[in-house]
DNA sequence: CTAAGGACCTGTCGGC
DNA sequence: TGCCGACAGGTCCTTA
């Protein structure tokens, strides 16, 4: 569920609950996520301030006084703001209370999330070697096309690299490359540079609008929680197979790429 | 170095 | 109705 649009909405919803706010206590109910949750977190965190709340790829970085914590949704984590004294449902495994007496509660099913401590994020391995931020500014055709000098594979596995570009899932690469008019199988190498300058402004249209829409799916941060993500609605390709394409009314197509789903136009994505 | 495939997990859905 | 396989928004790691 979450893409870089859903993370930066969770940012967004949790964000005014837990920024300038002191921990009081974590409770760490099920340590075996992506890597195991380290004992460390239990002593460092408590008593820390959390001083902003910011977002790296589909990573959240809830950077302390003293430390940051790393926080990653896998394919099925969520959050939201709870009172720690409702007891946790199934898959929450976590939760961080603060001086307000409300906690952050992290669910995550499939336990492909992580959740660690670094005193240092920018030399963290899993954040020091990621491609710059689509939103960015320095992200660009040309970029974009200088990165793919060499590079045989499918466009499509090629922006999903984070190593390349931070964040992009597979529903926006999906999206993306639809509205840049490519293909998803041709070559990285061969996309002339005005054809990678559509992209790159299709991939930072596509996750901006789902920004404004408040992601795809995901949402219930509050306890009243909140609404669906709006921009399932605005999907062109994803998830559409058969469907007709919004621009020619061709039947659309799927095939596998990388080992994920890939919906696109035969007839407009050359 | 690049590219491809496996691995990690649970929940849900469609088909028989 | 019940069971079983296929599949799901991520990404690291191993192998060739």
């Amino acid at each position: 569920m979450p893409e870089l649009p859903e993370v930066e909405t969770s940012r967004r919803g949790i964000a005014p609950w837990l920024e300038k706010r002191r921990v009081t206590g974590i409770t760490v109910r099920e340590r075996r996520l992506r890597w195991p949750v380290p004992p460390d977190i239990d002593r460092e965190l408590p008593g820390k301030f959390i001083r902003r709340l910011r977002r790296r790829a589909k990573y959240l970085l809830f950077d302390t006084d003293g430390g940051t914590l790393l926080l990653h949704l896998g394919m099925s984590g969520s959050l939201r703001i709870a009172d720690p004294a409702e007891p946790p449902g199934a898959h929450d495994h976590v939760d961080i209370v603060v001086d307000s007496g409300k906690a952050l509660r992290f669910r995550d099913p499939r336990r492909f999330g992580s959740l660690l401590w670094t005193p240092d994020p920018d030399a963290h391995p899993l954040l020091r070697d990621l491609g710059p931020e689509p939103l960015d500014p320095g992200f660009d055709g040309a970029y974009l096309h200088a990165r793919a000098r060499g590079r045989r594979v499918a466009v499509k596995s090629f922006i999903m690299n984070a190593a390349v570009v931070a964040g992009v899932g597979n529903i926006y690469a999906n999206e993306a490359l639809f509205e840049a008019g490519i293909h998803p199988k041709r070559r990285a190498d061969r996309i002339s540079l005005p054809r990678m300058e559509r992209l790159a402004q299709a991939i930072r249209d596509v996750l901006d609008r789902a920004i404004e829409a408040g992601g795809t799916t995901l949402n219930d941060f509050h306890g009243a929680d909140g609404e669906p993500g709006y921009f399932a609605q605005e999907l062109k390709v994803y998830g559409r197979e058969d469907e007709a394409c919004p621009r020619c009314r061709e039947p659309l197509a799927v095939a596998v790429i990388g080992q994920r789903s890939t919906f696109y136009c035969r007839q407009c994505q050359r």
